[in-house]
DNA sequence: CTTGACTCCGTACTTAGGTACGGGGTTTAC
DNA sequence: GTAAACCCCGTACCTAAGTACGGAGTCAAG
């Protein structure tokens, strides 16, 4: 259990060394032990935390929610059920967001497709794009 | 065909008015034609193409993401090969959010299962995570 | 033919999510 | 034991994506 300074786990992470401070403030993060210098310490799987953050912005999860995602493993104990909850609530959230991109996708495919189908130099479905497509 | 107007179009389309004239300076929409008195009008498909955006930017995709997505439907006839090849790069930006999103889902789908096989009041996974947890 | 609601535009402000700065203490390598 | 390289903190600054403001023109109802 080798711990790491505040620059070597940001550089773990994918993240500027700042933005290590910043989630601390913000909550995505708690507070590392220091040490007698008041050097922060942390513990490498904070850099696994900071890619799944990083992956979850990337989906659209602002912070706050994704302080939400975190904090269902750091739960009160008690509340069993309601973490369950929570956590239902989240992967329903994360179904919406995949039927979304599968409805995108068949969008652009759609695109694609007869786009090949269409090998002439006026392809009408293209001309009826033009006018404020149905994109 | 009605016309709408900016606040009608935006309204339809679930945005600020502010973001019609906005959207139109990034080029998301492109410049609607005026009325004698400089009044822009808008058809209907534009608020289709409003609700486009704001699905992808919920999906993570920045404005200037989404102006791509849109001119694959407008591009200047001739480069068909090359309209291709930008749509399966966007499908493909697409597919990957969709693995990492069933990736995250899972992580969320293991911590509920987990809890419910563990009714005791001190569940060793949450335990677990406690310290810095492996979501 | 005026009043209220709506439009225009440019510019300024706001929020989220960082990033950078600068003055000071610390630790490591010579 | 001292310089380089880090760390601390508070505060200031930045970008993206809006949102609001305010003065001026317009349109529809009474």
């Amino acid at each position: 259990m080798e711990k790491l300074t505040t620059s070597g786990v940001a550089q773990l992470g994918g993240v500027n060394p700042e933005t290590i401070r910043y989630y601390e403030r913000r909550g995505l993060l708690q507070k590392a032990p220091r040490t007698r210098a008041g050097y922060r310490q942390f513990s490498p799987e904070t850099a696994e935390r900071l890619r799944f953050i990083k992956r979850a912005q990337e989906l659209g999860f602002s912070l706050d929610e994704v302080r939400e995602l975190l904090a269902l493993g750091v739960e009160p104990r008690k509340k069993r059920v309601d973490i369950r909850a929570r956590a239902e609530a989240k992967i329903a959230d994360i179904d919406r967001k995949i039927k979304t991109l599968g409805a995108m996708k068949s969008v652009l495919r759609g695109l694609v497709d007869r786009c090949e189908r269409c090998a002439s130099s006026e392809c009408p479905i293209l001309a009826s794009l033009n006018g404020e497509g149905s994109l």
